[in-house]
DNA sequence: TCTGGGGTCCTAGGACCC
DNA sequence: TCTGGGGTCCTAGGACCC
């Protein structure tokens, strides 16, 4: 039984001919539009309205110019400069990708606390206890465009709705620079009209799967039995999708997600699978990683290595300790531990073409000053012991210089490191999730 | 022609305990 | 000795997202 549309209204609730209360379209999803090449161009004026792409070896980020030529992120340069002959590949300013992803995620914090930001240029935000003193969603959302193009220089494009998936499907149907107000009172007309892959958790995949038997808007996603789309998709992506088309979002605004994991990888091109790349390049990437752990005290207890061979086909292996691991040294022998185990499950392998950590099951706030986390002495896991003391301090010695003099200024240095800078790290960091 | 880097969530089987 | 179920944790793999 389907209760009658909400009378199409603006602000707060609204309720329908049967007495339940309706919500009425308050989240926004705001979404900077091809926000590297953005900044370059607002930061190099002459580089407005041409074709560009962010990075060099590999396109991190493609200006609308450029995608009409079918240039896109993750694309090899060289693939790009096929498509698009008079392609400008610019150096990447990543400190004012940062500044200004903050500014302008904190115009929308201007006008609610509820903000749940999803990467370095996204966020959602729910304003419904705001509009009383800001107007309508709409209004809000046209203002905070507005700010964002008159304070920052750069185009935002905003999605409007009553659930978190709407709204951001709005946004995406909004770019570039636009707005989209999705009226409760037409939601299903307006999804069901739109291709499956707008679709929050449709990817590759499973948008081959529903092209197979010949689904390719939500509409008639929507019209499937929901057994013939678990049985396609399975069980829990099949239920998803099919609240999802008949537009039921569970999903809450979260503001305040702590992290679940923290990782790093590196793509290595071909290396053969030997300790002397391997030990290297694993000592780097837990550095990377145990350094966050460490500056956040959030120390993990499992450690997941991943090793990709030759044919890009990869292969994970993990473990789950008693007591959590921050300790660099400590990481980088338990890591080194896993891809050898790996390695011995794959002896034809020869080659390898990336090596990635990541540690999970972190703590929510461990307290260094009175417990230490794991150090792996090498006959036993006891924290605490000297070794573990010792690497610790090592560790916090690290920790401090780079603080007061940058992180080059020290580490674990080696000369087999240059396959590992093929990104810099300040672009790695953008990606970072806070812990 | 070979494909970057940092994340989340789900599944499915097995170990282990009650 | 066999049968049975529920719950939790761990491991490995995969799809997806930005």
């Amino acid at each position: 039984m389907s209760a009658a549309p909400p009378k199409a209204s603006g602000i707060g609730q609204v309720r329908s001919e049967w007495g339940e209360m309706a919500d009425a379209a308050t989240i926004l999803h705001a979404d900077l539009d091809a926000f590297y090449a953005s900044v370059e161009q607002l930061l190099e004026p002459s580089l407005r309205g041409k074709p560009i792409a962010v990075g060099g070896g590999v396109v991190l980020a493609a200006s609308y110019e450029a995608k009409a030529f079918g240039v896109y992120g993750g694309m090899s340069g060289r693939d790009a400069r096929r498509l698009c002959p008079q392609l400008i590949f610019v150096g990447g300013h990543f400190s004012d990708y940062q500044r200004l992803g903050d500014a302008a995620i904190k115009v929308i914090g201007d006008f609610t606390p509820l903000v749940e930001r999803i990467s370095i240029d996204e966020a959602f935000a729910d304003v419904a206890g705001c509009t009383h003193l800001f107007g309508t969603p709409a209004e809000i959302a046209a203002t905070i465009r507005r700010r964002v193009r008159t304070e920052l220089g750069l185009p935002i494009s905003v999605g409007v709705a009553r659930t978190k998936h709407l709204a951001k499907i709005a946004s995406q149907v909004a770019k570039p620079d636009g707005l989209v107000v999705v009226d409760p009172a037409a939601e299903l007309s307006f999804l069901h009209a739109l291709q499956v892959e707008l679709m929050w958790g449709v990817g590759p995949v499973t948008r081959t799967r529903l092209d197979a038997i010949g689904v390719a808007t939500i509409g008639q996603l929507a019209e499937l039995s929901e057994r013939s789309l678990t049985r396609l998709l399975g069980p829990a992506a099949g239920e998803k999708l099919a609240a999802l088309a008949w537009n039921r979002d569970p999903r809450q605004l979260k503001p305040h997600r702590r992290a679940r994991s923290a990782g790093a990888q590196s793509a290595l091109g071909r290396k053969p699978a030997v300790v002397q790349i391997i030990r290297p390049t694993l000592l780097h990437l837990a550095d990377r990683v145990a350094t966050r752990l460490r500056a956040k005290a959030r120390p993990g207890r499992t450690v997941t290595v991943r090793v990709r061979f030759a044919d890009m086909k990869s292969v994970t292996r993990s473990i789950t300790l008693d007591a959590p691991v921050c300790t660099t040294v400590t990481l980088a022998r338990l890591a080194e531990n896993l891809v050898r185990v790996t390695l011995a499950d794959h002896p034809g392998e020869k080659i390898i073409s990336l090596l990635a950590i990541s540690v999970s099951h972190l703590e929510e706030h461990w307290d260094l000053a009175l417990e230490l986390p794991l150090g792996l002495a090498d006959e036993a896991l006891r924290p605490g012991s000297p070794t573990a003391m010792a690497r610790w301090a090592a560790d916090c010695a690290i920790d401090r210089i780079r603080d007061r003099f940058g992180w080059e200024a020290i580490g674990y240095g080696s000369a087999a490191l240059e396959a590992v800078r093929s990104v810099p790290d300040a672009f790695r960091r953008l990606a970072e999730k806070d812990l």
